[in-house]
DNA sequence: AGTGCCTGCGCG
DNA sequence: AAAGCGCGCAGGCACT
Protein backbone atom coordinates (compact mmCIF):
# COMPACT_ATOMS: atom_id res chain seq x y z
CA UNK A 1 0.00 0.00 0.00
CA UNK A 2 3.18 2.09 0.50
CA UNK A 3 3.11 4.41 -2.71
CA UNK A 4 4.46 7.87 -2.80
CA UNK A 5 1.12 10.17 -4.46
CA UNK A 6 2.85 13.26 -3.99
CA UNK A 7 -0.93 14.49 -3.52
CA UNK A 8 -2.81 15.79 -1.01
CA UNK A 9 -4.47 13.51 1.59
CA UNK A 10 -7.05 14.72 4.58
CA UNK A 11 -6.95 13.24 7.81
CA UNK A 12 -9.14 13.94 10.41
CA UNK A 13 -11.72 11.87 12.20
CA UNK A 14 -14.86 10.11 11.44
CA UNK A 15 -18.18 10.18 13.37
CA UNK A 16 -16.89 7.47 16.11
CA UNK A 17 -13.23 9.73 16.67
CA UNK A 18 -11.35 7.13 14.43
CA UNK A 19 -8.49 7.92 12.69
CA UNK A 20 -9.19 8.30 8.59
CA UNK A 21 -7.69 9.69 5.64
CA UNK A 22 -8.95 10.56 2.30
CA UNK A 23 -6.99 11.41 -0.70
CA UNK A 24 -8.37 14.99 -2.05
CA UNK A 25 -7.61 17.13 -5.06
CA UNK A 26 -6.62 20.73 -5.25
CA UNK A 27 -9.76 22.18 -4.81
CA UNK A 28 -10.69 20.09 -1.96
CA UNK A 29 -13.10 17.54 -3.22
CA UNK A 30 -12.94 14.08 -2.36
CA UNK A 31 -11.49 11.51 -4.86
CA UNK A 32 -11.98 8.26 -2.99
CA UNK A 33 -13.94 6.81 0.13
CA UNK A 34 -11.97 7.45 3.53
CA UNK A 35 -9.99 4.83 4.73
CA UNK A 36 -9.34 4.40 8.16
CA UNK A 37 -6.23 3.95 10.87
CA UNK A 38 -5.30 2.66 13.75
CA UNK A 39 -2.89 5.59 14.58
CA UNK A 40 -1.43 8.55 12.53
CA UNK A 41 1.64 6.26 12.19
CA UNK A 42 -0.07 3.29 10.34
CA UNK A 43 -1.47 6.60 8.04
CA UNK A 44 1.08 8.15 7.59
CA UNK A 45 2.94 5.16 6.51
CA UNK A 46 0.50 3.62 3.58
CA UNK A 47 1.06 7.47 2.04
CA UNK A 48 4.72 8.62 2.32
CA UNK A 49 4.81 11.27 -0.45
CA UNK A 50 1.46 12.41 0.42
CA UNK A 51 0.96 16.35 0.97
CA UNK A 52 -1.10 16.05 4.57
CA UNK A 53 -4.00 18.43 4.90
CA UNK A 54 -4.35 18.62 9.17
CA UNK A 55 -5.83 21.15 11.58
CA UNK A 56 -2.07 21.02 13.51
CA UNK A 57 1.11 20.03 12.88
CA UNK A 58 1.22 19.57 17.15
CA UNK A 59 -1.65 17.63 17.07
CA UNK A 60 -0.89 14.83 14.35
CA UNK A 61 2.91 14.91 13.65
CA UNK A 62 4.21 13.96 17.44
CA UNK A 63 2.51 10.43 16.92
CA UNK A 64 4.54 9.75 13.99
CA UNK A 65 7.85 11.46 14.71
CA UNK A 66 7.55 9.01 17.90
CA UNK A 67 7.55 5.99 15.80
CA UNK A 68 10.42 7.58 13.63
CA UNK A 69 7.75 7.99 10.56
CA UNK A 70 8.82 11.09 8.40
CA UNK A 71 6.48 13.07 7.02
CA UNK A 72 7.28 15.11 3.31
CA UNK A 73 4.58 18.14 3.27
CA UNK A 74 1.39 19.33 5.05
CA UNK A 75 -1.19 22.05 4.98
CA UNK A 76 -1.23 23.01 8.40
CA UNK A 77 -4.75 24.63 8.23
CA UNK A 78 -4.47 26.57 11.42
CA UNK A 79 -1.91 28.35 10.76
CA UNK A 80 -2.36 28.48 6.82
CA UNK A 81 -6.09 29.84 7.94
CA UNK A 82 -4.81 32.88 10.14
CA UNK A 83 -2.08 33.98 7.03
CA UNK A 84 -5.28 34.19 4.20
CA UNK A 85 -8.00 35.19 6.16
CA UNK A 86 -6.42 38.62 7.14
CA UNK A 87 -3.88 39.20 3.62
CA UNK A 88 -5.13 41.74 1.45
CA UNK A 89 -4.55 39.83 -1.64
CA UNK A 90 -7.22 37.84 -1.01
CA UNK A 91 -10.27 39.24 -2.00
CA UNK A 92 -13.10 36.90 -0.81
CA UNK A 93 -12.07 36.01 2.42
CA UNK A 94 -15.83 35.84 3.25
CA UNK A 95 -16.09 32.22 4.01
CA UNK A 96 -12.81 32.05 5.57
CA UNK A 97 -13.49 34.98 7.94
CA UNK A 98 -16.93 32.90 8.63
CA UNK A 99 -15.19 30.33 9.89
CA UNK A 100 -14.44 31.31 13.15
CA UNK A 101 -14.09 27.84 14.58
CA UNK A 102 -10.48 28.21 12.90
CA UNK A 103 -9.38 31.26 14.59
CA UNK A 104 -7.63 29.79 17.61
CA UNK A 105 -6.37 32.83 18.94
CA UNK A 106 -9.75 34.00 19.28
CA UNK A 107 -10.71 34.96 23.37
CA UNK A 108 -12.22 32.28 25.44
CA UNK A 109 -16.19 33.25 25.37
CA UNK A 110 -17.24 31.39 28.20
CA UNK A 111 -16.60 31.09 31.55
CA UNK A 112 -16.11 26.93 31.77
CA UNK A 113 -12.82 27.46 30.34
CA UNK A 114 -11.24 25.20 32.47
CA UNK A 115 -6.84 25.30 33.22
CA UNK A 116 -6.81 22.11 30.96
CA UNK A 117 -8.49 23.62 28.15
CA UNK A 118 -6.97 26.76 28.59
CA UNK A 119 -2.87 25.07 28.41
CA UNK A 120 -4.21 23.66 25.18
CA UNK A 121 -6.35 26.11 23.48
CA UNK A 122 -9.73 26.10 21.80
CA UNK A 123 -10.02 22.36 19.97
CA UNK A 124 -10.18 22.95 16.71
CA UNK A 125 -12.03 21.64 14.28
CA UNK A 126 -10.85 17.77 13.66
CA UNK A 127 -13.94 15.80 11.75
CA UNK A 128 -12.48 14.70 8.55
CA UNK A 129 -15.79 16.66 6.59
CA UNK A 130 -14.71 19.94 8.49
CA UNK A 131 -10.99 19.55 7.25
CA UNK A 132 -11.64 19.06 3.73
CA UNK A 133 -13.94 22.06 4.08
CA UNK A 134 -11.57 24.10 5.18
CA UNK A 135 -9.22 23.09 3.01
CA UNK A 136 -10.97 23.77 0.07
CA UNK A 137 -11.77 27.28 1.26
CA UNK A 138 -8.13 27.58 1.39
CA UNK A 139 -7.52 27.10 -2.05
CA UNK A 140 -10.38 28.64 -3.40
CA UNK A 141 -9.24 31.75 -1.67
CA UNK A 142 -5.93 31.32 -3.35
CA UNK A 143 -6.99 30.52 -6.13
CA UNK A 144 -8.79 33.60 -6.50
CA UNK A 145 -6.30 35.95 -5.00
CA UNK A 146 -4.14 38.35 -6.78
CA UNK A 147 -0.61 36.66 -5.95
CA UNK A 148 -1.79 32.69 -6.33
CA UNK A 149 1.83 31.66 -6.60
CA UNK A 150 3.45 33.52 -3.74
CA UNK A 151 0.43 32.74 -2.08
CA UNK A 152 1.28 29.13 -2.12
CA UNK A 153 4.93 29.41 -1.08
CA UNK A 154 3.91 31.23 1.70
CA UNK A 155 1.63 28.24 2.96
CA UNK A 156 4.01 25.95 1.96
CA UNK A 157 7.13 27.52 4.02
CA UNK A 158 4.37 28.26 6.69
CA UNK A 159 3.20 24.44 6.91
CA UNK A 160 7.30 23.07 7.02
CA UNK A 161 7.50 25.65 10.28
CA UNK A 162 4.69 23.76 11.93
CA UNK A 163 6.44 20.63 11.35
CA UNK A 164 9.98 22.10 12.39
CA UNK A 165 8.91 23.29 15.10
CA UNK A 166 7.40 20.05 16.40
CA UNK A 167 10.61 18.22 15.46
CA UNK A 168 13.40 20.78 17.10
CA UNK A 169 10.98 20.16 20.48
CA UNK A 170 11.32 16.56 20.10
CA UNK A 171 15.07 16.73 18.58
CA UNK A 172 16.23 19.48 21.47
CA UNK A 173 19.27 21.05 21.42
CA UNK A 174 22.40 19.45 22.44
CA UNK A 175 23.49 20.74 26.04
CA UNK A 176 25.78 20.62 28.00
CA UNK A 177 25.56 20.70 31.94
CA UNK A 178 28.91 20.47 32.66
CA UNK A 179 29.98 23.63 30.34
CA UNK A 180 26.97 25.51 31.65
CA UNK A 181 27.68 24.88 34.93
CA UNK A 182 31.56 26.21 34.54
CA UNK A 183 30.11 29.05 32.84
CA UNK A 184 27.80 30.02 36.04
CA UNK A 185 30.62 29.13 38.30
CA UNK A 186 32.82 31.15 36.56
CA UNK A 187 30.68 34.31 36.63
CA UNK A 188 28.96 33.75 39.43
CA UNK A 189 31.03 31.88 42.17
CA UNK A 190 30.13 28.81 43.87
CA UNK A 191 26.65 28.39 45.04
CA UNK A 192 25.96 28.58 48.41
CA UNK A 193 25.25 25.82 50.51
CA UNK A 194 23.06 27.51 52.82
CA UNK A 195 20.44 29.01 50.28
CA UNK A 196 21.73 32.32 49.58
CA UNK A 197 23.20 33.59 46.60
CA UNK A 198 26.50 31.85 44.80
CA UNK A 199 29.91 33.14 46.41
CA UNK A 200 30.71 36.13 43.71
CA UNK A 201 27.39 38.19 43.63
CA UNK A 202 27.35 38.04 47.44
CA UNK A 203 30.47 39.50 46.86
CA UNK A 204 29.69 41.95 44.91
CA UNK A 205 26.59 43.10 46.82
CA UNK A 206 28.47 44.02 49.84
CA UNK A 207 30.59 46.23 47.25
CA UNK A 208 27.51 47.73 45.76
CA UNK A 209 26.43 48.72 49.57
CA UNK A 210 29.39 49.72 50.92
CA UNK A 211 29.40 52.69 47.96
CA UNK A 212 25.90 53.03 48.99
CA UNK A 213 26.81 53.40 52.95
CA UNK A 214 24.14 51.33 53.48
CA UNK A 215 24.89 47.81 54.69
CA UNK A 216 21.01 46.46 54.45
CA UNK A 217 20.59 48.38 51.09
CA UNK A 218 17.22 46.34 49.49
CA UNK A 219 19.20 45.98 45.08
CA UNK A 220 16.36 43.75 44.02
CA UNK A 221 13.68 46.80 44.36
CA UNK A 222 13.54 49.56 41.90
CA UNK A 223 12.20 51.95 44.24
CA UNK A 224 14.39 51.25 46.67
CA UNK A 225 17.46 51.04 44.84
CA UNK A 226 16.38 54.02 43.11
CA UNK A 227 16.14 56.10 46.91
CA UNK A 228 19.53 54.51 47.58
CA UNK A 229 21.18 56.19 44.96
CA UNK A 230 19.75 59.33 45.41
CA UNK A 231 20.89 59.30 48.83
CA UNK A 232 24.47 59.04 47.64
CA UNK A 233 24.23 61.77 44.99
CA UNK A 234 23.54 59.51 41.94
CA UNK A 235 20.38 61.44 40.49
CA UNK A 236 19.32 59.19 38.21
CA UNK A 237 15.39 58.48 37.01
CA UNK A 238 15.81 54.91 36.33
CA UNK A 239 18.19 52.05 37.53
CA UNK A 240 18.59 50.69 33.61
CA UNK A 241 22.19 50.47 32.96
CA UNK A 242 22.63 52.96 30.34
CA UNK A 243 21.50 55.68 32.51
CA UNK A 244 23.37 54.12 35.70
CA UNK A 245 26.68 54.02 32.78
CA UNK A 246 26.95 57.49 32.65
CA UNK A 247 27.42 58.58 36.40
CA UNK A 248 30.94 58.74 37.47
CA UNK A 249 30.50 56.83 41.18
CA UNK A 250 32.10 54.31 42.92
CA UNK A 251 29.13 52.14 43.18
CA UNK A 252 28.06 52.22 39.13
CA UNK A 253 30.96 49.44 38.40
CA UNK A 254 29.13 47.15 41.23
CA UNK A 255 26.30 47.96 41.02
CA UNK A 256 26.51 46.95 36.99
CA UNK A 257 28.14 43.88 37.49
CA UNK A 258 25.39 42.92 40.18
CA UNK A 259 22.93 43.61 37.70
CA UNK A 260 24.74 41.55 35.48
CA UNK A 261 25.05 38.15 37.63
CA UNK A 262 21.51 38.52 39.15
CA UNK A 263 20.35 38.55 35.27
CA UNK A 264 22.36 35.29 34.57
CA UNK A 265 21.50 33.53 37.51
CA UNK A 266 17.62 34.47 37.41
CA UNK A 267 16.94 33.38 33.67
CA UNK A 268 19.66 30.91 32.58
CA UNK A 269 21.32 29.66 36.22
CA UNK A 270 20.94 26.63 37.95
CA UNK A 271 17.47 26.33 38.12
CA UNK A 272 16.82 26.85 34.07
CA UNK A 273 19.42 24.28 33.73
CA UNK A 274 17.84 21.92 35.55
CA UNK A 275 14.09 22.35 34.29
CA UNK A 276 14.38 22.90 30.91
CA UNK A 277 17.69 21.19 30.12
CA UNK A 278 17.68 18.03 33.04
CA UNK A 279 18.53 15.35 30.25
CA UNK A 280 21.27 16.89 27.78
CA UNK A 281 18.57 18.38 25.51
CA UNK A 282 17.11 22.12 25.87
CA UNK A 283 13.54 21.45 24.45
CA UNK A 284 11.82 25.30 23.60
CA UNK A 285 8.79 25.34 22.66
CA UNK A 286 8.59 27.04 19.68
CA UNK A 287 5.48 29.33 18.38
CA UNK A 288 5.47 29.46 14.79
CA UNK A 289 3.57 32.16 13.39
CA UNK A 290 3.48 33.78 17.32
CA UNK A 291 4.64 37.05 16.14
CA UNK A 292 2.42 39.38 13.98
CA UNK A 293 5.15 40.01 11.22
CA UNK A 294 5.22 35.78 10.94
CA UNK A 295 8.19 35.49 13.18
CA UNK A 296 8.20 32.95 14.94
CA UNK A 297 7.87 33.53 19.26
CA UNK A 298 8.52 30.91 21.86
CA UNK A 299 7.33 30.00 25.14
CA UNK A 300 9.04 28.78 27.97
CA UNK A 301 12.50 28.59 28.48
CA UNK A 302 13.58 31.93 26.77
CA UNK A 303 14.38 29.98 23.74
CA UNK A 304 14.66 33.19 21.45
CA UNK A 305 16.78 34.78 24.33
CA UNK A 306 19.51 32.25 24.78
CA UNK A 307 22.21 34.57 25.78
CA UNK A 308 25.28 34.79 23.79
CA UNK A 309 27.43 34.37 26.89
CA UNK A 310 25.82 30.50 27.31
CA UNK A 311 26.08 29.04 23.53
CA UNK A 312 29.35 27.38 24.55
CA UNK A 313 27.06 24.96 26.51
CA UNK A 314 25.49 23.98 22.95
CA UNK A 315 28.05 21.57 22.05
CA UNK A 316 27.51 18.70 19.87
CA UNK A 317 27.32 14.66 21.57
CA UNK A 318 29.96 12.68 20.77
CA UNK A 319 31.01 12.13 17.20
CA UNK A 320 28.78 14.66 16.00
CA UNK A 321 29.44 18.27 15.04
CA UNK A 322 27.08 21.03 14.82
CA UNK A 323 27.19 23.17 11.35
CA UNK A 324 26.22 27.26 12.94
CA UNK A 325 24.88 29.41 10.48
CA UNK A 326 23.30 32.80 10.21
CA UNK A 327 22.45 35.67 7.43
CA UNK A 328 24.53 38.85 8.02
CA UNK A 329 22.15 41.58 7.81
CA UNK A 330 18.84 39.75 6.37
CA UNK A 331 16.61 42.64 6.81
CA UNK A 332 18.23 45.08 4.78
CA UNK A 333 18.97 42.49 1.72
CA UNK A 334 15.24 41.34 1.96
CA UNK A 335 14.83 45.16 1.63
CA UNK A 336 16.94 45.87 -1.20
CA UNK A 337 15.13 42.77 -2.77
CA UNK A 338 12.02 43.88 -2.53
CA UNK A 339 12.28 47.52 -3.67
CA UNK A 340 14.63 46.31 -6.60
CA UNK A 341 16.98 48.72 -5.31
CA UNK A 342 19.94 47.94 -7.51
CA UNK A 343 21.89 50.52 -5.88
CA UNK A 344 21.58 48.85 -1.97
CA UNK A 345 21.90 45.50 -3.69
CA UNK A 346 25.59 46.22 -4.90
CA UNK A 347 26.27 47.73 -2.02
CA UNK A 348 25.03 44.66 -0.17
CA UNK A 349 27.38 42.32 -3.02
CA UNK A 350 29.41 40.27 -0.70
CA UNK A 351 29.77 39.54 3.45
CA UNK A 352 29.01 43.35 4.83
CA UNK A 353 26.81 45.20 3.86
CA UNK A 354 27.43 48.28 5.85
CA UNK A 355 30.77 48.22 4.47
CA UNK A 356 29.57 48.21 0.93
CA UNK A 357 27.67 51.31 2.18
CA UNK A 358 30.41 53.23 3.03
CA UNK A 359 32.47 52.11 0.03
CA UNK A 360 29.84 53.94 -1.96
CA UNK A 361 30.90 57.17 -0.41
CA UNK A 362 26.71 57.43 1.21
CA UNK A 363 28.41 57.61 4.91
CA UNK A 364 31.71 58.36 6.35
CA UNK A 365 31.96 55.09 8.60
CA UNK A 366 30.23 51.48 9.16
CA UNK A 367 29.23 52.70 12.28
CA UNK A 368 27.17 55.46 10.49
CA UNK A 369 25.87 52.94 8.18
CA UNK A 370 24.84 50.54 10.84
CA UNK A 371 23.00 53.17 12.52
CA UNK A 372 21.41 54.46 9.55
CA UNK A 373 20.09 50.94 8.15
CA UNK A 374 18.80 50.33 11.43
CA UNK A 375 16.57 54.13 11.73
CA UNK A 376 15.58 53.68 8.06
CA UNK A 377 13.91 50.26 8.74
CA UNK A 378 12.68 51.36 12.57
CA UNK A 379 11.28 54.81 11.61
CA UNK A 380 14.17 56.84 13.41
CA UNK A 381 13.53 60.47 13.56
CA UNK A 382 16.17 61.79 16.06
CA UNK A 383 19.70 61.45 17.32
CA UNK A 384 22.28 60.18 14.99
CA UNK A 385 20.06 57.42 13.34
CA UNK A 386 17.45 60.26 12.50
CA UNK A 387 20.23 62.63 11.25
CA UNK A 388 21.91 59.71 8.61
CA UNK A 389 18.68 58.64 7.85
CA UNK A 390 18.83 61.39 4.85
CA UNK A 391 21.75 60.30 3.22
CA UNK A 392 20.47 56.59 2.40
CA UNK A 393 17.30 58.14 1.32
CA UNK A 394 19.30 60.22 -1.37
CA UNK A 395 21.60 57.21 -2.14
CA UNK A 396 19.13 54.88 -2.48
CA UNK A 397 15.70 56.09 -3.13
CA UNK A 398 13.88 53.37 -4.03
CA UNK A 399 14.68 51.23 -1.22
CA UNK A 400 13.39 53.97 1.35
CA UNK A 401 10.76 54.73 -0.89
CA UNK A 402 9.22 51.46 -0.16
CA UNK A 403 9.55 51.94 3.47
CA UNK A 404 8.40 55.30 3.56
CA UNK A 405 5.13 54.03 1.79
CA UNK A 406 4.66 51.67 3.84
CA UNK A 407 4.94 54.04 7.24
CA UNK A 408 2.61 56.19 5.30
CA UNK A 409 -0.05 54.17 4.67
CA UNK A 410 0.19 52.63 8.40
CA UNK A 411 -0.37 56.45 9.69
CA UNK A 412 -3.31 56.32 6.97
CA UNK A 413 -4.80 53.29 9.00
CA UNK A 414 -3.87 51.30 5.94
CA UNK A 415 -3.23 47.52 5.56
CA UNK A 416 0.27 46.42 4.54
CA UNK A 417 1.98 43.15 3.13
CA UNK A 418 5.19 41.44 2.91
CA UNK A 419 6.73 39.84 -0.46
CA UNK A 420 4.60 36.57 0.10
CA UNK A 421 1.33 38.27 1.19
CA UNK A 422 1.43 38.32 4.41
CA UNK A 423 -0.61 41.23 5.77
CA UNK A 424 -0.76 43.57 8.86
CA UNK A 425 -3.44 43.65 11.30
CA UNK A 426 -5.53 46.59 10.80
CA UNK A 427 -6.01 49.56 12.94
CA UNK A 428 -7.91 48.58 16.36
CA UNK A 429 -11.12 50.56 16.85
CA UNK A 430 -9.71 52.51 19.51
CA UNK A 431 -7.02 53.77 17.28
CA UNK A 432 -9.40 54.49 14.11
CA UNK A 433 -11.83 56.74 17.02
CA UNK A 434 -8.90 58.46 18.02
CA UNK A 435 -7.54 59.31 14.64
CA UNK A 436 -11.49 60.42 13.83
CA UNK A 437 -12.14 62.59 17.02
CA UNK A 438 -8.55 63.91 16.10
CA UNK A 439 -10.12 65.00 13.00
CA UNK A 440 -13.03 67.08 13.87
CA UNK A 441 -12.81 70.66 13.87
CA UNK A 442 -13.41 70.79 17.98
CA UNK A 443 -10.93 68.63 18.91
CA UNK A 444 -8.39 69.61 21.51
CA UNK A 445 -4.89 70.13 21.22
CA UNK A 446 -3.90 67.41 23.19
CA UNK A 447 -6.05 64.79 21.51
CA UNK A 448 -4.26 65.91 18.00
CA UNK A 449 -1.07 65.41 19.70
CA UNK A 450 -1.99 62.00 21.07
CA UNK A 451 -3.76 61.14 17.47
CA UNK A 452 -0.24 61.72 16.05
CA UNK A 453 1.85 60.25 18.09
CA UNK A 454 -0.42 57.23 17.52
CA UNK A 455 -0.17 57.16 14.42
CA UNK A 456 2.94 57.79 14.24
CA UNK A 457 3.62 54.61 16.27
CA UNK A 458 1.84 52.69 13.48
CA UNK A 459 3.76 54.19 10.64
CA UNK A 460 7.06 52.65 12.79
CA UNK A 461 5.11 49.43 13.04
CA UNK A 462 3.88 49.03 9.73
CA UNK A 463 7.58 49.86 7.94
CA UNK A 464 9.06 47.40 9.94
CA UNK A 465 6.64 44.90 9.05
CA UNK A 466 7.04 44.54 5.46
CA UNK A 467 10.87 44.30 5.92
CA UNK A 468 10.76 41.65 9.14
CA UNK A 469 7.92 39.75 7.73
CA UNK A 470 9.50 39.56 4.70
CA UNK A 471 13.00 38.32 6.11
CA UNK A 472 11.06 35.69 8.55
CA UNK A 473 9.60 34.65 4.82
CA UNK A 474 13.28 33.85 3.19
CA UNK A 475 14.46 32.57 7.02
CA UNK A 476 11.00 30.18 6.49
CA UNK A 477 11.73 28.74 3.55
CA UNK A 478 15.25 28.76 3.96
CA UNK A 479 14.18 26.46 6.63
CA UNK A 480 11.99 24.37 4.76
CA UNK A 481 14.26 23.91 2.05
CA UNK A 482 16.92 23.01 4.70
CA UNK A 483 14.21 20.16 6.22
CA UNK A 484 13.88 18.21 2.80
CA UNK A 485 17.37 18.41 2.01
CA UNK A 486 18.49 16.75 5.26
CA UNK A 487 15.82 14.07 5.24
CA UNK A 488 17.25 12.70 1.92
CA UNK A 489 20.82 12.23 3.70
CA UNK A 490 21.15 8.49 4.68
CA UNK A 491 21.02 7.15 8.39
CA UNK A 492 24.43 6.74 9.11
CA UNK A 493 25.61 3.79 10.78
CA UNK A 494 23.93 4.35 14.29
CA UNK A 495 26.29 2.27 16.07
CA UNK A 496 29.58 3.74 15.07
CA UNK A 497 28.13 7.09 16.72
CA UNK A 498 26.65 7.85 20.10
CA UNK A 499 23.21 9.02 18.91
CA UNK A 500 20.84 10.88 21.17
CA UNK A 501 18.46 12.54 19.16
CA UNK A 502 16.68 8.99 18.14
CA UNK A 503 14.45 7.70 17.58
CA UNK A 504 13.26 10.62 16.16
CA UNK A 505 16.19 11.39 13.50
CA UNK A 506 17.87 8.13 13.93
CA UNK A 507 21.49 8.63 13.23
CA UNK A 508 21.17 11.89 10.74
CA UNK A 509 21.52 15.32 10.45
CA UNK A 510 18.92 17.48 11.56
CA UNK A 511 17.70 20.74 12.48
CA UNK A 512 18.45 21.67 15.88
CA UNK A 513 17.67 25.89 16.83
CA UNK A 514 16.29 28.33 14.95
CA UNK A 515 15.89 32.10 15.81
CA UNK A 516 14.96 34.16 13.20
CA UNK A 517 18.02 34.41 10.94
CA UNK A 518 20.29 31.58 12.50
CA UNK A 519 20.19 27.84 12.22
CA UNK A 520 22.08 25.10 14.42
CA UNK A 521 22.30 21.96 12.28
CA UNK A 522 23.38 18.58 14.87
CA UNK A 523 24.88 16.37 12.17
CA UNK A 524 27.15 13.22 12.38
CA UNK A 525 30.75 13.80 12.23
CA UNK A 526 30.85 11.88 8.82
CA UNK A 527 27.78 13.66 7.94
CA UNK A 528 29.44 17.58 8.30
CA UNK A 529 30.42 18.79 5.03
CA UNK A 530 27.04 16.76 3.30
CA UNK A 531 25.09 19.09 6.32
CA UNK A 532 26.85 21.99 5.42
CA UNK A 533 26.47 21.97 1.59
CA UNK A 534 22.88 21.09 2.58
CA UNK A 535 22.45 24.85 5.10
CA UNK A 536 24.12 26.81 1.70
CA UNK A 537 22.04 24.69 -0.76
CA UNK A 538 18.86 25.73 1.15
CA UNK A 539 19.58 29.67 1.26
CA UNK A 540 20.36 30.31 -2.55
CA UNK A 541 16.82 27.86 -3.12
CA UNK A 542 14.77 30.15 -0.72
CA UNK A 543 16.57 33.35 -2.47
CA UNK A 544 15.80 32.15 -5.78
CA UNK A 545 12.18 31.30 -4.85
CA UNK A 546 11.34 34.63 -3.45
CA UNK A 547 13.84 36.83 -5.45
CA UNK A 548 14.62 34.89 -8.54
CA UNK A 549 15.62 37.13 -11.17
CA UNK A 550 17.06 39.95 -9.23
CA UNK A 551 20.89 40.27 -8.38
CA UNK A 552 21.25 39.89 -4.39
CA UNK A 553 23.94 38.39 -1.75
CA UNK A 554 22.31 36.45 0.89
CA UNK A 555 26.04 35.31 2.43
CA UNK A 556 26.45 32.78 4.99
CA UNK A 557 28.67 32.85 8.17
CA UNK A 558 29.03 29.16 8.36
CA UNK A 559 31.22 27.01 10.51
CA UNK A 560 31.38 22.92 11.75
CA UNK A 561 32.27 23.13 15.33
CA UNK A 562 31.58 21.29 18.29
CA UNK A 563 30.26 24.11 20.21
CA UNK A 564 28.31 27.30 19.41
CA UNK A 565 30.49 29.58 21.43
CA UNK A 566 31.81 32.50 19.69
CA UNK A 567 34.23 31.01 16.59
C1' DA B 1 -3.16 33.44 47.02
C1' DG B 2 -4.06 35.05 42.55
C1' DT B 3 -4.04 38.81 39.06
C1' DG B 4 -2.01 42.22 36.23
C1' DC B 5 1.10 46.08 35.54
C1' DC B 6 5.79 48.07 35.62
C1' DT B 7 10.71 47.97 35.15
C1' DG B 8 14.58 46.04 33.27
C1' DC B 9 17.22 43.17 30.13
C1' DG B 10 18.17 39.16 27.15
C1' DC B 11 17.57 37.94 21.89
C1' DG B 12 16.93 39.15 16.57
C1' DA C 1 18.31 56.26 28.84
C1' DA C 2 16.57 55.68 24.91
C1' DA C 3 16.53 57.81 20.38
C1' DG C 4 13.89 53.43 16.60
C1' DC C 5 10.84 47.64 15.30
C1' DG C 6 9.52 42.75 17.11
C1' DC C 7 9.50 39.44 21.15
C1' DG C 8 9.61 36.51 26.55
C1' DC C 9 10.64 36.32 31.22
C1' DA C 10 11.74 37.47 36.18
C1' DG C 11 10.99 40.09 40.13
C1' DG C 12 8.66 43.65 42.72
C1' DC C 13 4.53 45.64 43.90
C1' DA C 14 -0.32 47.18 44.12
C1' DC C 15 -4.70 45.53 44.00
C1' DT C 16 -8.29 42.15 44.75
Amino acid sequence: MTNASGGWRAIGRDDAGRIVTVAVDATGRRLSEPSSFDDVTAAVAADVGARWVWNDARSWLPVALEAGVEVARCRDLRLCHAILRDSAHVDDADDLRAATAWDVASEPTSTSETLFDLAHGPALPDHIDDICAEFSRQQHAVDASRHPEALRLLLAAESAGAMIAVEMHAAGVPWDAAVHDGLLTEALGARSKTGGLPHRIEAVAAQVRAALDDPSASLDSQPKLLRALHSVGVMVSSTSKWELAEHDHPVVAPLLEYKRMTRLLSANGWSWLQEWAPDGRFRPVYVPGGVVTGRWASSGGGALQLPRQLRPAVRADPGWVLVVADVAQLEPRVLAAMARDRGLADAARGTDLYAGIVASGVVPTRQDAKIAVLGAMYGATTGDSGRLVPALRRAYPRAMGLVDDAARAGELGEVVSTWLGRSSPPPSAGWRRLQADAAEPDAGEGDRATARRSARDRGRFTRNFIVQGTAAEWALAWLADLRVRLAALPAVDAGAVAARSGPVFGARAHLAFFLHDEIIVHAPASQADQAAEAVRAAAAAATDLLFGGFPIDFPLDLRITIDAGKA
